[in-house]
DNA sequence: TCCTACATTGGACTTTGTCTAAGTCAAGAA
DNA sequence: TTCTTGACTTAGACAAAGTCCAATGTAGGA
């Protein structure tokens, strides 16, 4: 993640110690925290962090593509450090824990051109709904 | 529609004013309106509506299967009545509009099983983004 | 070291949605 | 038809998630 602090900084980044945290936090490549957890857990370890902030430092590093918004829920957004790998999610419709899983075949191809309407269609979301095995098994 | 207001009274629903308003505003196989714009154009027609009744009224359908939820922005869900066809979505990353697609293939068969985690996988929801002909064309 | 443009802060505000207590009414019973 | 009753609706308070702003702080170049 030291990567991504010098790729920011690269890019006309400051570095600050708020920034700093929220990277850390974000560290890990199969964390899909909401925006208040990020808070929280950078509140942790720099305790006057600010919400804002925080708000301000995921939307930044969502433009610069380094991390992914995800909303599987309708609820609170959550953000994927693992934007560099192409991927999709796997969400248990009980507990909500959500994994990266990865489909085979071009899921972009799968939509025919006479279903495109005239669109430039440059991405595809794709969410898998299920039960996890924890869940299956109560 | 009124065929809706049909099946939900043999499943011992109560037919009020309030929830035919609703139903009439649902009508239509390519509307994507917000549980506020239900409200608005359901004001129209019945000024004194509340906006828990429209909400109630959406969540009931909505565990009926009657019309289908869809948060394609993470802001406001969307409310979907063709829901008898299964369909994906695709929305314009500019100004949101959202078109109904119908993809090739067996998108859930995509999903190999070494990349299901134990899980039941049951549904899959997928969104294609890119430009609309109008964004793309400004 | 100093400057200053950029970053952070806290709190007010907005949007979207949920909950509740009190009143209303659809539809079956008589 | 009128009565009855439990389901439905209402207004407004509340909650969660996110945005905005003016005042303050600071990273990093000169």
């Amino acid at each position: 993640m030291s990567d991504l602090l010098e790729r920011l900084r690269g890019r006309g980044w400051r570095l600050t110690a708020q920034r700093r945290v929220v990277a850390e936090v974000l560290d890990g490549d199969h964390v899909h925290y909401t925006a208040d957890e990020v808070h929280a857990r950078a509140a942790d370890l720099l305790p006057e962090i600010s919400r804002a902030t925080v708000y301000n430092t995921l939307g930044e590093l969502v433009s610069l593509g380094e991390i992914m918004e995800v909303s599987t829920d309708g609820r609170a957004k959550r953000y994927d450090p693992n934007a560099h790998h192409a991927h999709q999610h796997l969400v248990c419709s009980q507990c909500g824990t959500i994994r990266d899983v990865h489909p085979s075949g071009d899921l972009l191809a799968e939509l025919p051109p006479e279903e495109r309407f005239g669109f430039q269609v440059a991405a595809v979301e794709v969410t898998y709904r299920g039960l996890c095995p924890n869940c299956a098994a109560g």
